[in-house]
DNA sequence: CTGCACCTTCCCCTAAGGTGGAAGGTCAAG
DNA sequence: CTTGACCTTCCACCTTAGGGGAAGGTGCAG
C-alpha cells in the first residue's frame, strides 16, 4: 500500500508518516518501481500502536524505544512497565504544580475580585500580582 | 544602573532583559554615552513584576498587555481581573486533561503489572498499549 | 495531450521563553 | 600595553510534533 493510503488507514497524514519515519519509528520503507513508498498491512497496526501510544502521553522518542526492542526481536513488556511507571509519577508531579498554581492564581484573583479599583496604588503595577 | 546589574538585582541574565525589552515588556533603554543600557531603580521593581507574573503562569503577551495599560496611565486592575479569570479556567481545563491521562496512564499501568511477561502476545507490539 | 491526484525530496515555519556564541567596543586595574 | 570584566548587535539553536509549500516525477482517465 502507498502511503496515503497507510495514512488514511491509520488516522495520520502522509506527512508524519515521513516524519516517523525519519524519526526512526518505522523502519525504512520498501520502495516500489516508481519509487513511492510501498507499506505492508502490519504497518497500519504498528501505526496504531503509535497513535495509542501517543494518547498515553508517551512521546516519540519513548515509543521509538520500545519499538526498537520488539524490532530486536526482544518482549518490551518489562520497560513498557517502567516507562509507564515514570509516566504516572511524572503525571503526578505535574498535576500538583498546575493545583499549586491554581492556588496561587486563585488567591490573586480572589484579591482582585475584592479590591477597589479606585483603591490602586498608582505606585505599583498592580497590587494584585 | 547597567543591565548586569538590574540583571542580578532581578534575579534574570541580561540576555532575559534584553529579549524581554525586544518583547516590549520594557520600555527602550536609556543609553550612557558609551552606547550601554542604562536603567532607572524602578526597572528592577518592573522586572519583579514580571517575574511574580511569570510565576502565575502568565505569558510575556499578557504580562506585556498589562504594563502596557499601565504606561498608558490607565489602571490594569480589571484587565488583571479577566486575565486571572481566564488563567483558572484555563489551569482547570488543563488539570482536568491531566488527571483524565493519569487515568489512562494507570489502567495501562495495572495491566502491564498484573500480566506475565510470558503471555506477551509477539503478533502485537506491546499488549499493554 | 492534458488534467488531476498522488508521490518524491527539500527547506522553512509554528508556539514559548529563552540560551549560546561570534565579533567587536569600553573601561579600570596592574 | 595587556588582561579581564563588562557591554553591544546579530544570528542560530533548543524543546515537541508536526504543517506549508515549492519543484518535480508518476500514472490513469478523458
Amino acid at each position: 500500500m502507498r502511503i496515503g493510503e497507510a495514512a488514511s488507514a491509520a488516522g495520520l497524514t502522509a506527512k508524519t508518516i515521513r516524519f516517523y519515519e525519519g524519526r526512526g519509528l518505522l523502519p525504512t520503507a520498501e520502495r516500489a518501481a516508481n519509487g513511492y513508498r510501498d507499506y505492508a498491512l502490519d504497518t497500519v497496526s504498528r501505526l496504531d500502536f503509535i497513535r495509542r501510544s501517543r494518547m498515553a502521553g508517551l512521546t516519540l522518542a519513548q515509543i521509538r524505544d520500545i519499538l526498537t526492542i520488539r524490532d530486536a526481536g526482544g518482549t518490551p513488556c518489562a520497560h513498557v512497565r517502567d516507562v509507564l511507571a515514570r509516566q504516572l509519577t511524572d503525571l503526578d508531579c505535574q498535576i500538583a504544580e498546575l493545583i499549586a498554581l491554581r492556588a496561587t492564581v486563585a488567591r490573586y484573583h480572589a484579591g482582585a475580585e475584592a479590591a477597589d479599583p479606585e483603591s490602586c496604588d498608582p505606585e505599583r503595577i498592580c497590587s494584585y500580582l
